[in-house]
DNA sequence: CAACATCCGGGAAATTTTCCCGATTTCACC
DNA sequence: GGTGAAATCGGGAAAATTTCCCGGATGTTG
């Protein structure tokens, strides 16, 4: 073998989800999960303790979300990789992860063999995005009407995307651990830059562009 | 003949609809349109000069809404009435414009022989309403959560649904003619009514129950 | 290094939200 | 016809939010 093997952390807040990932990835004798983490928190401790090779991280969790703990556990080491795996199947989430640094994005919605291969590619430092979701920021970035929200920066569009949650000011300030008066600010800004007027056309606009259900 | 001819006012915003509606209405020999009008304002100034048996209105026109017009119509004559003709086919919107005064409720996209039933039985000092509303208002009388939406005044509802379309304070005041302090203050009643504690789960609220789109 | 974007948050004015109150009007029911 | 409940409307005042403007810290890129 010219390979070595994969050391895998799994982050996802459900376990029963966590201990069928864990099984499935490791039937591919290349990879092994060494440690697991179910909240964004805790991933940022783990991923100390294991400096694992690829980190495969789910986004919604409560409580600080993968997102954040992707940003924290990069401005601390700044080689990690990190595989986004998501149940959004949404162009907009998937380009604002990877700009934040994230090497990868697979919808959980793909076959596990798109997430096996991603893992492979992610940890040879390569970049990788299931193919549905592709396609469609190919499309958007062509036909699109230019993308508004790859306008707004990683931390405007968390900021977004937790108001959109139903999350309060104080409610955010607290997930990403800055003032109110920061998040008000990043509020008005992403207003301004989406042209959005008044919570109606916030919360219609990430409804649209899936970045909250329903 | 022992039946008089029932004299009918047409109110809808769209010239061709409106048209279309009157030949089609005028098919029946009973039925008589004598006025039309292309917005709530003019509804009811046209009311007063015809003093029509039934009035057809369009529930949604820019400016005053059927709603509003309605119960302008309603507050100056008492005898009025008034069949709503709504593109929603839901049931907490034919509950609340009932619950205001209307004499039927009539989907568009039932048809036509239903309208012309609805006009006949409200001509009569009956009520009418579209089939397929009704069986949704049964179900979700047995069936639902108690519909909150039913412990909204007539009043309440339409701030409600103003603002759900996007409309400010100001703006909600203009159309119904109250002041902004009365607008916050029914706004602020709706949010405890329904235990909404943020705009973003006023508005997905509205969403679920089809008082808006998308 | 310089230019630029991002992140963070203070200050202060403007606006909105909330809570409390009272005056009418309407309406159902006895 | 009287009575009580609910609805409509809006003022007053405190509390909270939004907005606009600013400057410093940090990081990246040419």
């Amino acid at each position: 073998m010219s390979e070595e093997i994969i050391r895998v952390l799994l982050v996802d807040d459900h376990t029963v989800v966590r201990s069928g990932l864990c099984r499935l990835l490791e039937q591919h004798s290349g990879i092994k999960v060494v440690a697991e983490a179910e909240s964004g928190e805790q991933a940022y401790q783990v991923f100390g303790e294991y400096l694992p090779d690829v980190t495969v991280m789910d986004l919604s969790m409560p409580g600080m979300g993968g997102l954040e703990a992707m940003r924290r556990i990069l401005a601390r080491y700044r080689t990690a990789r990190v595989l986004i795996f998501s149940m959004h199947e949404n162009a907009a989430f998937a380009m604002q992860t990877l700009k934040s640094g994230a090497r990868g994005y697979v919808a959980k919605t793909g076959s596990f063999d798109e997430l096996v291969k991603a893992v492979v590619e992610v940890s040879r430092g390569k970049n990788y995005i299931s193919t549905s979701i592709a396609q469609k920021i190919a499309l958007q970035t062509v036909i699109g009407d230019g993308d508004l929200i790859s306008q707004l920066s990683p931390r405007e569009f968390e900021v977004f995307r937790l108001f959109a949650e139903g999350k309060n000011a104080e409610e955010i300030a607290e997930v990403l651990k800055i003032s109110q008066k920061t998040v008000a600010n990043y509020h008005t800004l992403v207003k301004q830059k989406l042209g959005l007027s008044n919570p109606v056309e916030m919360v219609r606009f990430a409804i649209k562009h899936g970045l909250i259900d329903s």
